[in-house]
Order: structure tokens, then sequence, then C-alpha cells
DNA sequence: CACAAAAGAGAGCACTGCTCTTGCTTTGGA
DNA sequence: TCCAAAGCAAGAGCAGTGCTCTCTTTTGTG
């Protein structure tokens, strides 16, 4: 997959057209994802619209689950890059401007690729596990909040709230894992926070809020002030 | 003209016999919700399994969507009833011990039931919109924790916070429809919660948490007292 | 009892993911 | 340059799916 990348045009014709039918499959996989959903890609409708035989696409990917699993890796980059360029584009303000930004660059994409948002963070495909090799991609907007709260801390902008005894030793070691330079009780805070940030996506995208939330964006970009407050970001 | 009972088996032997098979199609069909998921939910083995032919469930469910729908209903029936009794069981407690007992039965029933509940709080089914049925089902939990709020909110152990005035119109549409009794910003705040709590139990559920966060029982323990507290529930 | 309504059985349609075999084309090394 | 090897597309075919239609059997009731 990303193997191709420098040797690109040394690599003869045969290997740019295997890169370049292996995008048109997902593109046109994503164009039904976007149209009908993950449960309804077809791997034969995607051959037809692209002028194959269905047997021809197993060359390119072994199986179905496969192709879901390269559409996965891509909604996850194209997220964590959505949410990158918002984070850049806020990157001489406030760390609370910033966090709020990334948060509404999630909520945005996942409106605007709900079908993708789905694949990547509603229920999980049948027997499928996440592959070791969506981790990475999966990582960027957590990383984001990571280094906005980072910098909070070294402004000296943070106050953070006691942990209760018997959660001691799990919120060390995820301190240790994620952020070693963070007090214990803001990483702990953290991840719950990243978690519930999708919570609330979730929810508007799958349809929970409807007759319960109208005017979401007011809404949402409340939601995320709260939740910085709860990791310890000050304004 | 022999035996104008009926007054006993009001229903007559063949409505019982109806509900009975219906319930057993159901009931075969979590069994196979449980161990493969909504995805390869078949008809066709429901059908095997109960020993009769596919095309004779159709008398009972016209469309795999519809034994789907059903078994979603059943679902949000099961988490509320699950959460209510967990409620219930706590009724002499305080408002924060009761919300987490909820919150905790909440997530207990989700992960006893992982695929029930990713059709209920996962991606929506292809082009399925949540029927108005589910509705009444749907709301078990929400009323739940509007209703413990409310306790707190007579015992004057409440604290909210400002909401900003791009929020005020849709905060008092939101207060009138959930809880006119209570402030705007505390049902704002509770509506903000209840999403954020299947945020937490969606990602321990879905794997975003592994290798994260490990030991997650005080981990959410903890992340449903600070929601509490965001809610505005002191201890 | 007779008759209409309800239920089951079976065949069949259009579709799916996937495998296997058969030819054709490109490629890299001798 | 030539040629075997590898890559690729096509087609047929298998087992499975949701769903519809027709036909037969069962069953409750007038």
């Amino acid at each position: 997959m990303n193997t191709a990348n420098t040797a690109n045009t040394a690599k003869g014709a045969r290997a740019r057209a295997r890169t370049e039918i292996t995008a048109a499959i997902k593109e046109a996989a994503r164009g039904q994802l976007a149209a009908e959903g993950a449960a309804k890609l077809s791997l034969r409708a995607v051959a037809r619209e692209l002028g194959m035989v269905s047997s021809a696409l197993y060359r390119y990917f072994p199986s179905r689950d496969d192709l879901l699993t390269a559409l996965i890796i891509d909604a996850y980059d194209s997220l964590g890059a959505a949410a990158e360029q918002a984070h850049h584009a806020a990157a001489d303000a406030t760390p609370l401007e910033r966090w709020t930004a990334v948060c509404e660059a999630v909520r945005g994409w996942a409106l605007a690729h709900p079908h993708e948002y789905a694949l990547i963070y509603g229920s999980p495909v049948p027997g499928y596990s996440a592959p070791q090799t969506t981790v990475p991609a999966a990582a960027r907007v957590g990383l984001l909040l990571i280094g906005i709260v980072r910098d909070a801390h070294e402004q000296g902008r943070l106050t953070g709230h006691a942990l209760p005894a018997e959660l001691s030793r799990e919120a060390e070691r995820m301190t240790a894992d994620l952020a070693p330079d963070l007090p214990p009780e803001i990483v702990t805070a953290l991840v719950a926070a990243w978690a519930q940030l999708y919570g609330l996506v979730g929810f508007e995208l799958f349809g929970q809020f409807n007759r319960v939330v109208e005017d979401r964006e007011p809404f949402f970009r409340h939601a995320v002030v709260r939740l910085a407050h709860g990791v310890g970001l000050e304004p």
C-alpha cells in the first residue's frame, strides 16, 4: 500500500497502473459507501462501475473486508487531516480555541462524510478486528488533543481534579503511555473527553438527537467548551 | 355449535401460536445476532433453525429490516429495564449514587449484549430510519437520568453553569420539551452528558480503548462521576 | 359441516462474495 | 533479443442471500 511512494515513477507502467486501478476501486467504493452505506457496498457493483468483471477485483483486494479496511484507513486519515488542518489554522489561538477548532473539525468532517464516520466510529463490521495498520491513522486526532493540552500545561493554564485511589494505577499507566509530561488526572480526563467528543458527534449523526436537539451547532460548541473545562483547560 | 367459550382463551389457539412463533423467531434471531452480528443475520438461517422454510417467515415479519426493527425495540426495552432495575435498587441513595448506578447498568448491559448495543447505538442499518415506534423504548434511560437530576434539584443539590447567549433559545426549547421544571443550563448539560455517556460506552465496546484504557471499570466510574459533576450534581 | 382466512411448502428470480480455470499481456533476466 | 515467469482480465460456477409467487394444507368460525 504505502510502499509505492518514492519509486513511483521508477516502477514500470504495470505498477503504476496497479496503484491507479487500486485508487479507482477505492474511489468507486467510496462513492457507493456515501450513497448506500457500508452494508450495501457490493464488489460486483464496484466492478461494474469500473467496467471490469468482479473476479478481477480480487487481484487488488483479497476480499470485501479488505476493501473496507482500506477505506477505513483512508477515512481515519481524511478525518485526521481535516482536524490537523483546522488546528493549524488556529495555531496562534489559545489552547481552548484550538481545542474547539479541532472538535468542530471532527464534527464537520463527520457531517460531511457520515458513512465513512459510521465505518470508523460505528459498530465494527462482522468478524473484523481493527488491524494494527489502522492505529497510526486513528491516533491523529487524539495526538492533536494531547498536544493542545500539553501546551496549556506548559503555559500553566491547567487545573486538574483529584483521582480516586482505585484509578491511580491505571491513570499512571495511561500517562506513561500517552503523555508522561502531563499529570495523570489530566491524562485521564483527556481520554474520557476524547471518547465523550465522539459520543456527541455520534448521537447527532446517528439520529439520537432527532426531536431532542434541534440547533446543534451552538449546542455542540458549548458542550465542547465544557468538555475542555473538564480536562482542565481554562479560558 | 359446541362450546361458545373462548372467554378464558380470549385470543384463540391460532393467535397464541402466532405470538409464540413470533417470539421464537425473535429468539432465534437474537441468537444469531449475538453470535455473528447484525450484518450476518440471515432470515434463511433463522428459518432453518426453527425447522421452517424461509418463505414462511414472511408471514411474521414482512422483511429482514422489520425483524431487525423488532429486535431494536426489544434491545431498547431490555437496556431500559436493566437501567430502571439498577435505579430502583439504589432508590434510597444520593442522586449522585443513583446516577452512577444507572450509568454502570448501561455499561454492564452493553458489555453483556454487545451486538444488541451496536444495533441501537452503532451505525444505523442501510436505508433504515428509526421508526417512531422505537422512541418510547429509547427514551427510558434518558427519563431516568432526568428524574435523578430533578430530585437533586428539588433537594437543592444542583449548581449550573452559565450558557452562552447563542444557545439560550435552543436551551429553552429543550427545557420546555424535556423538563420544564429544571433550569435550562442544567437540561443542556444533561443532554450533553447523556450523549457523552454513550461515547464512553461505545469506545470501550467498539475497541477504541484497546491499548489505551486497560482497567476500564474504575476509569468508567470516575468518568461518570465527573459527568455528573458537569451536570451540576454535587456529592 | 362448509368456507374463508391463515399458514406452510416449494420453486424461482436477481443478487451477493468468492474460487477456479483459461487465455492474454507485461516484465525482467539470460 | 528472446522467453519463461509473473501479473492480469475474463468467464463459468458454487453456495448463499432477500424476497415473491403459487399451490396446498390447516384451522377457526358462521
